[in-house]
DNA sequence: CTGTGACCCCAAAACGTTTTGGACGCCTCA
DNA sequence: TGAGGCGTCCAAAACGTTTTGGGGTCACAG
């Protein structure tokens, strides 16, 4: 249908070789024909067939990413950020993305395989890795370039970005330690994920340097349930405890079910309880009160997971390529001073209150 | 790296021509033949490279979707289970999912430019629909096979597949009337996209057919926050009104605002106020209570809209595939009976009271 | 006058498949 | 015996690009 190559070079009078060198800028062509190619492509609107570029090149020039099936612990704008910064990345270095969803967790190897033996695209993201990740072991045995967003627990050298949740959760236990707050509870995420156990971690390590120790009736997972509800549930259950926590940590996608048992018991989410959430990115700040969250790089972390990506494929070797990123806190009004506050040096501000300790947060307005 | 066609075919002795033909089918290879090229393909795991067979055909047997930027109208469920019916039945037709987020609204038909211009893919997904949409005049121009989820204000003919939102709202209105509701509330979606127009015109239709008024202190729209946000605030109002509603219809997402609204001025969903969501899959079937929903068939959306997209792309005329499916009420236990009851028919099921008007509808168990 | 680069350009091969347009042998029927 | 048909197979072209491996021209130094 639309301009060719050959036909562009008839048109100018030249071979194919040069009108391609031309276009890629190769130093073998003069300054003067390079311009008339240009002009003559410009205006025909001449862009090279990609699948006849791939074929010639030997890639695909494509990386796929499959979705885990059914309910994850994603949220929508979690999500569309991650995608975003992939898709944007991409899209500078004219490649593709090529999605697939996992039918199901049985057969959720097929859909990689159907990828890599398939030779459909050059390399693959992987997401929400699971404490031990047979997809992991699969790649690496097949020797196929992969990146994951998160860490497992076999230490094998493969590339990833993952966010510190270890220090999120730590710092987050702190901030509600600083408030004031002695009794804190934690809302977790499915600990099959590698993640939440990474959190349940950090909230541990902040316990313990106030010498506070763990109480099995102050940790909850939400599993077998929605985040929502889970988190909903949960919290009524905790409030309903003879001592009952004055700090909430919860994970991706439960606040909103924790505000709503804190309303039904007539308590006030940064007054009566502080609560601390994990990303949930609009969802936070649009929430009432606006939800004190941690806020891991998401859209950042795509955009490098693609660069890493690339460069393995490009050949570099995948121990080379072990990021860790932070999710500073974000503070906002759902979180305040507690029942063991001495020092009474509050800044005030409507964003409320930010200890000194904390040196990787930083403030957003509403 | 693994085999190609020209070495297995040296390996059987024949050529390549026949190699591919009795891998693909053809008549004209003998039975036995046939079955030597297959074992032999089985045990060297030969695969046809994608890249050259779509560079021979012509096609790049792959179909694109761009997701709108930033904030949707889409949740996290609905989302994946959309993509699953697009996922499973490319997988099936051998075909690909590219997927490009959009940068921002200006520059989203840039994406679409780069798939289409770019001849990335052989057609495309169109979602969130706008009342006039650019994207689709676009296309159009470009005569690029397309289908969109979702119609417009203008009619022209293209192909779509579309939930049946004022059937749906309408439904879902008169189960609130028979159930003895008189005040019955909107929240709606944002009215730049055309589905809310539509659900909005079912609710009118409800109330018209009750001879109500249509009353703008109990219709809303969430927009300028999340639905979230948005289904709480509005919430709060309505039920601050002097005559507040007993029955609220809302949109995709509002509901856990709407329950936090309610549990904090201690109103019971399903006792005091009841409550019909649309979609929200999975945190519909779990939320506390349940709630009531109009559920359309996302999954089978996803799957009809490949089927139309591929049969356009094999030549088919658009406005032979201009299909709408009906959003079915799925009864819970967030609506009850109202103030206006007359008839004490209540089959009283735990899922909650369905009149015999309901024909499209059908019972999800727990 | 010849050799040496520098500069600009190109024909042909290659990527791995499918499709086109036969070729060959065998059988059947006139 | 020759024509035609059928069943099997194949060589070569094609898809549209990039890469390989030069080739020609000109200026300048030896």
């Amino acid at each position: 249908m639309s301009t060719n190559l050959k036909q562009l070079a008839k048109l100018l009078g030249l071979s194919t070789t040069t009108v391609s060198r031309a276009l890629a800028g190769y130093p073998d062509v003069s300054e003067s024909t390079r311009r008339r190619v240009r002009a003559e492509a410009k205006a025909h609107g001449y862009q090279p067939n990609p699948v006849a570029r791939r074929l010639q090149k030997g890639r695909t020039e494509a990386i796929g990413i499959i979705l885990p099936p059914g309910q994850n612990y994603f949220n929508d704008t979690f999500f569309t950020e991650l995608l975003g910064g992939i898709s944007e990345t991409l899209a500078v270095k004219e490649h593709d993305l090529v999605l697939t969803v996992a039918p199901d967790v049985e057969n959720e190897n097929q859909a990689l395989c159907r990828m890599v033996e398939g030779k459909r695209v050059d390399g693959i993201i992987l997401v929400q890795s699971r404490l031990e990740d047979p997809r992991i072991q699969y790649l690496q045995q097949q020797q196929f370039p992969f990146v994951v967003y998160g860490r497992t627990e076999s230490e094998q050298p493969y590339a990833f970005v993952d966010v510190n949740g270890t220090q999120a959760f730590r710092e987050a236990g702190e901030f509600l330690l600083e408030l004031g707050h002695r009794r804190i509870a934690l809302i977790n995420g499915p600990e099959v994920f590698f993640f939440p156990k990474c959190c349940a971690e950090g909230y541990h390590q902040a316990l313990q340097s106030a010498q506070i120790d763990w109480d099995d009736a102050l940790v909850f997972s939400t599993q077998g349930t929605s985040p929502d509800n889970g988190g909903y549930l949960h919290t009524l259950e905790l409030m309903r405890l003879p001592d009952p926590p004055t700090g909430l940590l919860c994970f991706t996608e439960a606040a909103p079910g924790v505000f709503r048992a804190l309303s039904q018991l007539n308590l006030q989410a940064g007054q009566d309880v502080s609560v601390i959430g994990y990303d949930d990115l609009e969802l936070a700040r649009y929430s009432t009160p606006p939800l004190t969250t941690l806020r891991p790089p998401v859209k950042e972390i795509g955009r490098r997971l693609v660069e890493i990506l690339l460069s393995l494929v490009g050949g570099a070797r995948p121990e080379d390529f072990q990021e860790i990123r932070e999710a500073p806190l974000t503070f906002r009004q759902s979180t305040g001073v507690g029942p063991h506050q001495r020092q009474f040096n509050l800044s005030g501000t409507s964003e409320g209150f930010q200890p000194e300790s904390m040196r990787n947060s930083f403030l957003i307005k509403g």
